[in-house]
DNA sequence: TCTGGGGTCCTAGGACCC
DNA sequence: TCTGGGGTCCTAGGACCC
């Protein structure tokens, strides 16, 4: 049977959401309505656009861009900050409001949601649907969205893209040639920038060339990629809907640091910092880790990273730590100038899954594992500034710039 | 006062084994 | 004197997404 699939969009989402957020709080300008973006922060070297108003996105700015950039494209721009803890929030209500039709849905990213309706509908009820949850967002949470109806999840996400904001689209399999065949071949899912000019050295530009084109070629060229995007500009996805929650695969810390850095001790202590934050959140999800990971940055934009498998899988922030800074040394070099580090943590497996580790059941580890404990309620508590291990005793203002919004 | 941070998945090449 | 192969595991790096 044919499966029935709603991609639902938050149209400019950060931007929609502080303006919601502050119109409810007082403010009385709805920001969506000015040349407005949201913005990094220029004096903590993030400042690149993360999200544009639609007036903004007329003169031509892009998200990604640089903030010095958009500002040249208007001089007036409007620059906001946002705020994570309010996106959650917001997000949260509309999946809520989502549930009201289906528990199947997944949550694609913080303002993307796919709906399985399978079960529910037939084809012609499908598109009412969607309008009906495209008014009823507006309505009762005061942000847009884009629907795309379709039956699969890669026409539904492509429909919801086509024309912004506030708008319904079906694709459906009739509809692939007139609606989607004539795009160029960058707006395809999954072809990104290093992409589209290998293609185009083909002769391929639009999504249709792509579709038409030889599979095998492209098969023998780009690999399973190569497959995976004729596949989609033929429309086919057979992917489900995951509605289940998942664990993570990797959880990672990273940060651009506010100067470049050229002092490993300085970096220890940074590193330190993040790793605490990354363990925190591997023990709130009840996981081990077998893989660390450690990133650097140099001021010239290379990157570099090491990685090393540990002994057994461990929650400890110690003996995680003890690894990063291993790989930190194996990988810093006299004089390199760091502009961001980070630390990830990978091959998670859950806690239970883990066979009883009879060589870890020392005093000493339970030990560990207690101080871990401890040390995360205090934090969680009063923030990850109030207690650090030894190490950050003398810690300085670039670790304190590390620790200032982990809560 | 240019270029974020959080993820997932894939690939190439080396080590090692049979 | 050319110099097997297949398989697995591991690491480094990079593509893509939001």
């Amino acid at each position: 049977m044919e499966r029935q699939i709603l991609h639902v969009d938050v149209n400019n989402a950060f931007l929609s959401w502080l303006a919601v957020y502050k119109l409810q709080n007082g403010e009385e300008i709805d920001i969506r309505e000015q040349v407005s973006v949201i913005g990094g922060d220029e004096t903590k070297r993030s400042g690149i656009v993360l999200a544009k108003s639609t007036k903004a996105k007329q003169f031509g700015i892009i998200t990604g861009e640089t903030l010095y950039s958009a500002r040249q494209k208007c001089k007036n721009l409007q620059v906001y900050h946002g705020n994570f803890k309010i996106y959650k929030e917001y997000s949260n209500k509309l999946y809520n409001l989502l549930l009201q039709y289906t528990d199947k849905i997944e949550r694609f990213s913080i303002d993307e949601c796919f709906l399985d309706m399978t079960d529910y509908l037939m084809k012609d009820t499908l598109l009412n649907k969607a309008k009906e949850i495209n008014a009823k967002v507006k309505k009762e949470l005061g942000f847009t969205v884009n629907v795309g109806v379709a039956n699969n999840k890669l026409l539904a996400k492509m429909a919801s893209d086509f024309t912004k904001p506030d708008k319904v689209h079906t694709l459906f399999k009739e509809e692939i040639q007139t609606k989607m065949w004539k795009l160029p071949i960058s707006e395809l899912f999954m072809i990104g920038k290093k992409t589209v000019p290998k293609l185009y050295n083909m002769k391929i530009k639009t999504i249709g060339d792509l579709a038409n084109y030889d599979k095998q070629i492209l098969v023998k060229k780009f690999g399973k990629h190569g497959k995976l995007m004729w596949e989609y500009a033929n429309g086919i996805d057979n992917s489900e809907v995951k509605y289940l929650e998942e664990k993570p695969k990797s959880i990672g810390n990273s940060i651009t640091l506010p100067m470049d850095i050229n002092d490993i001790q300085q970096l220890e202590e940074v590193l330190l910092a993040l790793t605490q934050q990354v363990t925190n959140r591997l023990r709130k999800q009840e996981l081990l880790a077998n893989v660390i990971n450690v990133q650097l940055r140099t001021k010239n934009f290379e990157n570099f990273s090491h990685q090393a498998k540990l002994d057994s899988p461990t929650s400890s922030t110690k003996e995680i730590l003890n690894k990063a800074k291993f790989l930190l040394n194996e990988m810093y070099e006299e004089g390199m100038f760091i502009r961001l580090i980070g630390i990830k943590i990978d091959n998670l497996i859950s806690r239970n899954e883990m066979q009883i580790s009879l060589f870890d059941n020392t005093e000493n580890s339970k030990k560990q594992e207690k101080l871990d404990k401890t040390m995360d309620l205090i934090n969680e508590k009063y923030g990850y500034n109030f207690i650090t291990r030894a190490g950050t005793l003398n810690s300085d203002k670039i670790v304190r710039i590390v620790n200032k919004d982990a809560k």
